[in-house]
DNA sequence: CTACATTAAATGTAGATACATATATTTGCG
DNA sequence: CGCAAATATATGTATCTACATTTAATGTAG
């Protein structure tokens, strides 16, 4: 009964309004719980996001739209985002020689150190928040959403 | 594994990293169905919180700070966001009698008419994203969350 | 090979958000 | 009462986001 609390609000219209919200709120908090850890080390959750899919790239230079499409949030400005990391020092970027309408972008060793440097409270930070649970629990509940990804999916899908 | 072909990335350093990441990519989802069915009738996601807390008021005047406390996203800028909804002809705004500091606010006919034009097409997304889900699920998830909840707020309660 | 369409990225711009500060009013203590 | 502290809201400001447009490079039909 957390989130009637939250929104001083007692009874929902559904059990279905009832977890939209709770998704809503929860990843407000969850969000808000991350920008804490990243901020004093000058880093935004969507530069985040970046730096980790350019980590995950093993050296492999990646393409702005690439990137763009495996962020949480891909309608974000990617280009801008990287400048913010090419200024910062943690990305390189540079013209694709093959086909020059493309960037290539690269992580920096000055990035891999930022990013070790918080892999630790970040990780932290998921088994905070979710320690009250099993792992049958944790298993139920990415299996729902998993399910709700993909009619989210679906809806989006018919509209565009 | 839906989450997976999101984020094109095939397996995660543990379920509550992906819970996470889930939580957070559903939302943005879920956002982003409530965009679209709102920007028509020109009104964003947090004016529309506003107004159905102002509706759920019945009649009641209520101050900028309650309605702060109980919207999704409270940092929000509630002041300029009831400047849109008074702008817009949906709500009113006065200084509360009793104490000058205050600001009373209340729904106007006109947004108690918007909402209603709203009440069934937003009904029909919530029902359309959790319908694969029955009761039990659906009670599993939002016990799971109201947990989550419950850990984020003691996170956030320790750090200030 | 030229012209037009397509694609990739960057940029312009209005509006929204986060965070700090300012303004106005009330409270409470000497 | 008189004045500092607290409270409620509004405003300032830099940054960020969403959405449209622009620039540049490539693909492709004639």
């Amino acid at each position: 009964m957390k989130l009637e609390q939250h929104l001083s609000q007692s009874n929902f219209s559904s059990d279905e309004q009832r977890l939209h919200l709770h998704i809503l709120v929860v990843a407000r908090q969850l969000g808000m719980l991350a920008r804490r850890i990243l901020q004093p080390h000058g880093i935004t959750p969507p530069q985040y996001n970046v730096l980790r899919i350019l980590r995950g790239q093993k050296g492999h230079p990646i393409a702005v739209q690439s990137l763009a499409e495996r962020m949480v949030d891909p309608s974000s400005n990617t280009s801008r985002i990287i400048d913010k990391l090419v200024d910062k020092g943690w990305a390189d970027r540079q013209v694709c020689p093959s086909d020059r309408r493309r960037a290539d972008v690269l992580i920096t060793d000055s990035g891999l150190t930022l990013l070790a440097g918080l892999d630790e409270p970040m990780s932290v930070l998921f088994q905070n928040t979710m320690s009250s649970m099993d792992a049958t629990q944790l298993a139920a509940l990415n299996d729902g959403l998993s399910q709700v990804l993909d009619s989210t999916d679906n809806l989006i899908e018919q509209q565009s």
